[in-house]
DNA sequence: CTAGCTGCAAATCCTTTGCAAGAAA
DNA sequence: TTTCTTGCAAAGGATTTGCAGCTAG
């Protein structure tokens, strides 16, 4: 009798401990460039990384996006959903408290008779200091 | 005396006009590749296309945003700033009538002080024929 | 005429892949 | 052992760039 869930199993290994190690430390979605720099330390491989990524992205351990500069971050599936306001001229990054989008997405679901179940929000804008630079 | 609007001026190019044209016809972002499709009937080159797009995006005149597979996706500026759930079953796509956000990031802009200049909303579910499909 | 565009081809950046060797279970 | 993973190097796709020739203003 097969289960109806599909049974993750995979090996461990230290590129794969590597990666998930470095993003449990991270608190915000990162580079591929900055995983293999720390995983590189172990002796992993540039493909290994992406390779290790693309499966925790597939088993669903992993969130996958694309920032506007066509570079992918990832960052454990698992840490909250936190939503950050990305400065355009300094790229600090400012995380929000909460979802802004929540009480707007359940008016979506009434709206649409969709089931929301992920959303995906990369807000950009000034900074209040870079505003301040730019008026001077 | 010197307006504090930058003036805002270029070489009427046909190039310029068969991209502008184009996107003017279309209803949602699109790719580089479609606008060379239309352009090289008028014997653009596709690094033309690439600059001619930069060159508005740069003027604000288009807008560009980063699809999940790295592909970049254009639409002109003055289009109003439509966003789509699309079913994670059947890859449907709805679009949304306004931004449900435009609130959520008002009170943003007052919580952070960040003047927000762009989002990008990407939202995910179910839709409804694809939920009766799974309850049947 | 002259600054600003364009075509072409080569280059770049990020990411993926084929294949043989290596390691987990 | 057997299957899954890795390293390496090469390929791939999207986008950018250098440079010389062209063109709108």
């Amino acid at each position: 009798m097969a289960s109806d869930m599909e049974t993750i199993t995979y090996k461990n290994t230290k590129g794969r401990q590597a990666i998930l190690a470095f993003l449990r430390k991270s608190d915000y979605p990162v580079t591929a460039v900055k995983i293999y720099n720390a995983a590189k330390k172990e002796g992993i491989n540039f493909s290994t990384v992406y390779r290790c990524l693309n499966f925790f992205v597939g088993k669903g351990l992993i969130h996958k996006e694309v920032s506007p500069d066509h570079v992918s971050l990832f960052s454990l599936a698992s840490h909250p959903d936190k939503h950050v306001i990305v400065c355009l001229k300094c790229h600090k990054r400012v995380e929000i408290e909460g979802c802004p989008y929540e009480e707007a997405n359940k008016a979506l679901e009434k709206g649409t008779g969709f089931k929301i179940v992920d959303h995906n929000a990369e807000i950009y804008g000034i900074c209040p200091e870079c505003q301040k630079k730019a008026s001077e």
